[in-house]
DNA sequence: GATAACTTGCACAGTGGTGTGCAAGTTATT
DNA sequence: AATAACTTGCACACCACTGTGCAAGTTATC
């Protein structure tokens, strides 16, 4: 996958710049899908030239977003199950918004670019888990029923991307986008605002919780936490 | 603001593919806001080089979808007003709908591309008069308070946006397209699924109306009509 | 402090886009 | 049928970007 000519281990700062790339080409990205190489350089204080040296082209790059970007993602919905359909929901928002940066890299660039089917293929097993979800809320009636299950989880995404967006636009707190999120998941759902926020209020796993690394609000939120490459992935897949 | 050298009028065929190259525009700028006039002229059956005798500059041809979408977005939303704000705010929903395609160019080239700024602008008018009613909505008590306005237009306007992009992508009948709209602004202001079709049933204006033109469903909806340069301009501009 | 690992700058080839000039063709208009 | 209005193809200059080779520097690591 590098392109360098490491024995074993790539050296500290190289690890580092590596690291440092995939987060500038991250946040590049978002605002521009088709960002230049040279800017996103820039943004890891290296050179253009020095790109080449962990990823061999720029497909490769983006590549690596999408799988570590798609992993933290799936990961991050993995657990969620409960017999409410309407606490899976909001907890679904909360979780996309604690990987706010992620979400919105996977989301752009899988409606854009060449490539958006594989972004497509790899937020698959986030859909479907979604859909699963909507389909029983809808069968148990917590959801509403006057939208086809697959329309509803589309309007559902939907609705949590434009919100993740508007977030950080107005650069939001972090207790406010979390809140947020949910309220527009809940909404799109079907439920009254005061139904939103009843739901928010009786369940213990829906309350915000400050970062676990931070101090102040905005903080957490892999925003800030590095990506590093694949710590515990998902299907391992140990490369050298 | 064209570039051919008519002493009058221009030549029928000439005025024809003129509409043609802009409607292609619209079209493939949808999906790809950075298209390019190749594949523009294509997608109008003329070659590329013909195009530069309409529009001076791939820019000028931007304006132009600039200008002609912004003021048919501008006019469907003109002579919207409802003592009741949650119907205001389906009608927005309702009106945008017919307009989709222009909504999105616009709404696309917002977001990206070096003019987003004037985009911006051109949809002013249409944030603000929104941002007026949910002003007023929330005062009244109409809408959700546990939002602040400035953030739940934005909301409005996000998920609006995302319903077009899914009835769009998912090819829904212009019927579900008109009540989808209008359930997920409803639904984003506050109001349960319920009261949301309680709302639209009440209220004749809301109700969907076949195409003027059209026989079939999915038929209007200035997709499917000619993008005519200003028959009606709003602050009437002549150039010549 | 020696060495291998990495970064950098520069030059270069290649690609795909814009915008222009011009000569030759086609087509609406009278 | 004549003419002016348009379209086309081609050649060209220009730009921004990707990807590569290489020689010279810098820096982690032992």
């Amino acid at each position: 996958m590098s392109t360098l000519t490491p024995s074993k281990q790539p050296r500290r700062d190289a690890a580092e710049n590596r690291i440092a790339i995939l987060e500038s080409a991250r946040l590049l990205l978002n605002r521009d899908p088709e960002a230049s190489l040279e800017a996103i350089a820039a943004g890891a204080g290296l050179s253009r030239r020095s790109i080449y040296g962990h990823f061999a082209t720029r497909d490769e790059l983006i590549g690596e977003i999408q799988t570590l970007g798609g992993q933290r993602v799936t990961a991050a919905l993995a657990h969620i199950d409960h017999s409410d359909t309407r606490v899976a929901i909001a907890l679904i928002g909360a979780r996309l918004w604690s990987e706010v940066e992620n979400v919105r890299v996977m989301a752009q660039l899988a409606v854009r670019g060449p490539q958006r089917q594989t972004f497509a293929d790899a937020l698959r097993p986030v859909r479907e888990k979604l859909l699963s979800i909507v389909d029983r809320g809808i069968a148990a009636r917590e959801l509403r029923t006057d939208v086809a299950a697959e329309t509803l989880a589309s309007l559902i995404e939907g609705a949590a991307l434009s919100v993740l967006d508007e977030a950080i636009r107005a650069d939001l707190s972090n207790r406010e986008g979390h809140r947020l999120v949910m309220l527009a998941t809940l909404g799109t759902v079907g439920l009254s605002w005061h139904e939103s926020n009843a739901v928010i209020k009786r369940h213990a796993e829906l309350q915000f919780v400050e970062a676990p690394t931070g101090s102040g609000e905005r903080e957490i939120s892999s925003a800030e936490q590095p990506m590093s490459p694949a710590e515990n992935p998902i299907g391992s897949e140990e490369t050298t």
